[in-house]
DNA sequence: ACTAAAAACCACTAAAAACCACTTTTTTCC
DNA sequence: GGAAAAAAGTGGTTTTTAGTGGTTTTTAGT
């Protein structure tokens, strides 16, 4: 399980270096083999183990293709989708696209959320961070937490 | 399968090149032999291997064609449709009546949507990208979906 | 038969992948 | 607490492969 976040820089090629101890968490978790894609809601990547994303593939190929919405998602998370692996000294080599969608430059943040992890531009990071509250519905599962 | 994507160029001639990673996937699909037709919701074109686009051209052809939006679809994904191979480089060549529907200019991305791919002109492509949500009904597959 | 366009072929350029070396930080042992 | 050793991170260089552009040959049409 992937939790806390790290300060990660990119380098002029593209290289990301994975820190230490989520390099160790992925090889437990997958023996390195990873699939990173876009997000649908936000302009940042996911990184996930490969059967974890294997189960995810199988859930979007599923959805009707008809509907606006659906597709939408389709189109981003498995159009992004881009299995990679780590080099010798633990870095993965991001493609541009990804770069792109992402609005990746050098300083990047990299956050555990349980089964996978996201990777940020740290100024967009940082912007969602300081954002307002998001409007609209609260579902209960949300109003019955308590922290 | 097919995901992914990547930027892509089309020369002066019309000929694009195949990324090599996809054109390995292309020779174990269909040894090289796809179908290139037009999409009826996006201005794009779909890339099928020889097979997939095979089953589809039945589906299709199996529309009731009294029904106007039956018809839009068949018009244009039969009509568009061109059995394609790639040359010695691998690359295809892409017909003009093609280039034209999806708008191609040099600088394209081809997209993997799992049993085909997507090819947008890049402008287009990040205009879709940045465009709103698309309105309308949310189907209960994608609200219980979690990325 | 001649012209024009398209297809096949060939050569060069550029980008990506693998490799290697160095610097900096962390940990362990004295 | 300090020094040494190990690990982690960073950057650059070389080699290979993929991509690009041009030239020639064939085919088809007039």
């Amino acid at each position: 399980m992937f939790t806390g976040s790290n300060n990660v820089t990119m380098d002029s090629k593209g290289r990301l270096a994975i820190p230490a101890k989520i390099r160790d968490a992925l090889a437990d978790a997958c023996g390195g083999r990873i699939v990173i894609t876009a997000h649908t809601e936000d302009r940042c990547l996911l990184v996930y183990p490969e059967q974890e994303w294997a189960e995810l593939q199988e859930k979007i190929a599923a959805l009707p293709n008809m509907n606006p919405k659906a597709r939408r998602i389709q189109r981003l998370v498995l159009g992004y989708a881009t299995p990679l692996e780590l080099d010798s000294n633990g870095r993965v080599l991001l493609p541009q696209t990804l770069r792109d969608y992402a609005q990746l430059e050098k300083k990047l943040i990299l956050v555990g959320q349980n089964n996978k992890l996201e990777l940020w531009s740290e100024a967009l990071w940082n912007s969602w961070v300081d954002e307002d509250e998001p409007e609209g519905d609260i579902p209960d599962a949300v109003s019955a937490l308590s922290l």
